[in-house]
DNA sequence: GGAAGTCAAGTCTCG
DNA sequence: CGAGACTTGACTTCC
């Protein structure tokens, strides 16, 4: 098997830690930015620690482990403040062979008519550039992004978002992959605007499943494989499994671990790769995955 | 201390 | 055209 790394999504349920306490944007203060800061560091740092202990070397970072940290309420220069905590912490997740992430929600839409909204979106993505530049992580570890919203006319977005992507600083760029959604962009759509942008692509299994496009899929894999270079470390893939019962797209509790199988055998056809497992049970499942393969 | 209500943000669908 | 869903946890308020 070509599996490289494993990891689950900004909480661990084994050790009840999170890297996203937050607070009200009401209740938000200087003092208590910082002491919710300060504690999603520690938590980080102790995740972390206990990934090590069970192998898993992928982990992402909640969006608030700054809160507020593309919002002007925060004005604490948190990246000089937390300077030696970052670096610290930034120096045992290289030391470990570890591999970053943050993947900004539905808010974050660079494809969007408004301006405003883009602005809005560019803020979120240099802040967490920032915080991976903070703990002196270099570009293979990414900030994972959709490609938005349609607005009735997908081949407009899709120029729109790459023309921002083109006038991002490099630093902001060299840290973005593009995932393919459940309802508006295939995997398809997503080579396509790599095309453009040069930005590598994410290949997730149950949005695959749920709005698979056009394509023979071991094709589109090699395709989507193939969008990542050498400075931008192994392709990641995001799996989970369906939610019995529940909506399209509602990720279940647990993975099913012959479905993983089949998933990891048809990934693995293309090479090395790192799996993000995106479960509501997050490292209590991917311990239970692990017991079963 | 537990339960219920609320939360920065965008887009899309439905009534 | 306005309300609610989406997806989700965690904070905040209320009792």
């Amino acid at each position: 098997m070509s599996l490289q790394r494993r990891g689950y999504a900004c909480i661990s349920l084994l050790t009840g830690r999170s890297t996203n306490h937050t607070c009200t944007l009401r209740t938000a203060s200087p003092e208590r930015l910082r002491a919710l800061i300060q504690q999603n560091l520690d938590e980080l740092r102790a995740i972390l620690e206990h990934n090590l202990e069970h192998g898993w070397r992928l982990f992402r970072i909640g969006s608030s482990v700054i809160p507020f940290g593309s919002h002007p309420v925060n004005q604490i220069a948190w990246w000089r403040e937390f300077e030696r905590e970052l670096q610290s912490i930034g120096a045992f997740a290289r030391e470990n062979g570890m591999r970053l992430s943050f993947h900004p929600g539905q808010y974050t839409v660079l494809s969007s008519p408004d301006p405003l909204i883009v602005e809005r979106a560019v803020a979120e993505i240099a802040y967490s550039a920032r915080f991976l530049g903070a703990l002196g992580l270099d570009a293979r570890h990414k900030i994972v992004i959709h490609l938005g919203g349609t607005y009735g006319d997908k081949p407009a977005a899709m120029n729109r978002f790459s023309d921002t992507i083109a006038r991002l600083a490099p630093e902001l760029r060299q840290r973005l992959v593009i995932e393919n959604d459940e309802r508006s962009y295939t995997p398809a759509d997503a080579l396509a605007v790599s095309r453009r942008t040069k930005l590598p692509v994410v290949f997730d299994n149950l949005h695959y499943i749920s709005n698979p496009g056009e394509g023979d899929v071991d094709e589109l894999l090699g395709d989507v494989f193939a969008t990542w270079h050498t400075r931008d470390g192994a392709p990641k893939v995001h799996f989970s499994s369906q939610a019995a019962g529940s909506r399209i797209g509602h990720h279940s509790a647990d993975v099913d671990p012959a479905e993983f199988k089949a998933w990891v055998e048809c990934w693995s056809a293309h090479g090395d790769f790192d799996l993000m497992l995106e479960a509501k049970n997050k490292d209590l499942a991917l311990l239970e995955l692990e017991k079963n393969l």
